[in-house]
RNA sequence: GGCUGGGUGGCAGAGAGGAUAUGCAGCGGACUGCAACUCCGUGUACACCGGUUCGAAUCCGGUCUCAGCCUCCA
């Protein structure tokens, strides 16, 4: 496979070239949890889940990691003072970890071959943080451990910022403990309501960064090939775990190839929580299927911002509208009846043009425009075995993408709006159809109208009457 | 101020020196009892100003403008 990612790193386009083509190794940032996510932090779950897919198609060995960031100051201040907080606080990032998990896997994502947590991950965080003391990257003071940032002499490397850059207009906390302003907390200590765990420095909890380098290291390696995340977190996230993981593990790069999507806007604004201009994926589920979120995030390019709105969402509904429709077309007596059928599927039996797009950094709307090449040829060839060859074609390709998961029938008689139930549906197109046959049109029309009044719509074909959901 | 990346038809959004992107919506036609679905047809689209070139939306320079990061953020 020519799988080629734009790398942050560089700033360039590059060829893809695995550390070891027998065990390619991914790791994405996941969310902090403290609240329902919204669907801006679903786009890095979506876009990393299609490099994942991407992945293992062309690669025997795939693994992936997307952590949960369960401990942080954040956290601890979403649940009030009380007498056992630090119950409350398990309590709360258990809640948000499990609504997090649910609304990814509403968006059609594949569970990662692994799922680590912060707080698993103590004892690795504070002998990471004994590796960077000895190594003379790190220094406690006064309860604190600090990574001494001029220790690093490429610090700035992959945000692409010089130390001056940073003190330039700088909003960094200074702290009488710090050597250096730039310097970054690994460890601070913990009062009693506040989590914390016993370590070589006074009872305490990790700063953010480190859990990252800490669990990419156990469960990945010390060098991975591709490090992902949303653009926001170049800065200073990313350009600190990739200190620590220089400094702590080897002198390879940290990762290969570094991959950042853009944000999602809403009127004009990046969606951020601290704005409030944000639409959680809780929310839209009542009104939209998690496939048709996932199509509207798939239809920008994932580095690129993306406007978010209704009406996007509506037109991704309509988009898939027509997949379906032509998958519908072929029968479902031919072949599968899903995508879920082709989880195995490999790169070389994928239409090229899916495969082409994609490899080129992950070209979602290019991909997507030729499933509907595809759905086009179905719907114009009259040849039934063709018709069955670009149903797989475009079946194997919605699998790459996550999409086409629903049979045709569940999409579009799906029972989430439905007002009617079937057995009256078909009972009323009966009717219809006897006066139809009467040519009593008058009849017939009142009949649909009434089924369109309740979100049903009806379809004459030649092999009878059928009727979806709008 | 520094660093990124943008400005494409009603909307979304690819492409990238000479090509029909694609989808949604609209309009005309075919099909249909009428519709729906589907098919066929339909848009002087590439922010602005210069330059390079036989030819520029695509390259170069400038202008305007938008978003992101520089602080927690996906």
């Amino acid at each position: 496979m020519q799988l080629k990612i734009h790398n942050t790193f560089s700033g360039k386009k590059e060829l893809f070239v695995p550390r070891d083509p027998n065990r390619i190794t991914l790791y994405a940032c996941g969310p902090t949890v403290y609240n329902y996510i919204h669907i801006g932090n679903g786009r890095p779950a979506v876009v990393f889940d299609v490099l994942f897919r991407l992945l293992k198609a062309g690669f025997p060995n795939v693994a992936y990691a997307r952590n949960i960031t369960d401990i942080d100051d954040k956290i601890n201040a979403a649940v009030p003072d009380s007498n056992d907080k630090n119950a409350a606080i398990r309590e709360l990032s258990d809640y948000y970890s499990e609504a997090y998990t649910k609304d990814v896997s509403a968006l059609g994502t594949l569970t990662p071959t692994f799922v680590p947590r912060a707080t698993d991950h103590i004892e690795e965080i504070i002998a990471l943080i004994k590796t960077l003391i000895e190594r003379g990257h790190a220094y406690a003071a006064e309860g604190h451990v600090l990574f001494d940032v001029p220790s690093y002499a490429d610090y700035g490397q992959l945000s692409n910022r010089s130390l001056q850059d940073m003190l330039d207009g700088a909003r960094v906390e200074v702290a009488p403990y710090k050597k250096d302003p730039k310097d970054f907390v690994l460890w601070k200590p913990s009062d009693d309501k506040t989590p914390g765990w016993d370590s070589p420095w006074g009872k305490g909890r990790p700063g953010w960064h480190i859990e990252c380098s800490a669990m990419i290291h156990k469960h990945l390696g010390p060098s991975i090939d591709i490090h992902g995340g949303g653009s926001d977190l170049i800065f200073p996230h990313h350009e600190n775990e990739l200190a620590q993981g220089r400094c702590a593990f080897s002198d390879e790069p940290f990762a290969n190839y570094w991959m950042h999507n853009g944000m999602l806007t809403l009127g004009n604004e990046k969606m951020s929580k601290s704005v409030g201009n944000i639409e959680t994926i809780r929310d839209l589920l009542k009104d939209f299927r998690g496939e048709t979120l996932r199509y509207a995030l798939l239809t920008g390019k994932y580095r690129s911002p993306l406007s978010w709105s209704r009406e996007l969402v509506a037109q991704a509904k309509s988009s898939l509208d027509r997949l379906y429709q032509s998958i519908m077309q072929v029968g479902d007596t031919t072949g599968s009846a899903t995508s879920l059928a082709y989880s195995e599927v490999n790169i070389k039996d994928l239409p090229p043009a899916v495969v082409k797009a994609l490899s080129d950094d992950l070209n979602t709307p290019l991909a997507l425009a030729a499933m509907h090449e595809i759905a086009g040829d179905i719907n114009k060839s009259d040849d039934p075995k063709r018709k069955a060859e670009l149903k797989t074609q475009l079946l194997a390709s919605g699998w790459l993408l996550g999409l086409l998961t629903y049979t045709p029938a569940t999409w579009f008689q799906g029972e989430d709006k439905r007002e009617i139930d079937e057995t009256d549906i078909q009972a009323l197109i009966a009717e219809r159809n006897q006066a139809r046959s009467d040519k009593n049109w008058q009849k017939a029309d009142e009949v649909r109208d009434h089924l369109l009044a309740m979100n049903i719509e009806l379809e004459d074909t030649a092999s009878g009457t059928r009727w979806k959901t709008i």
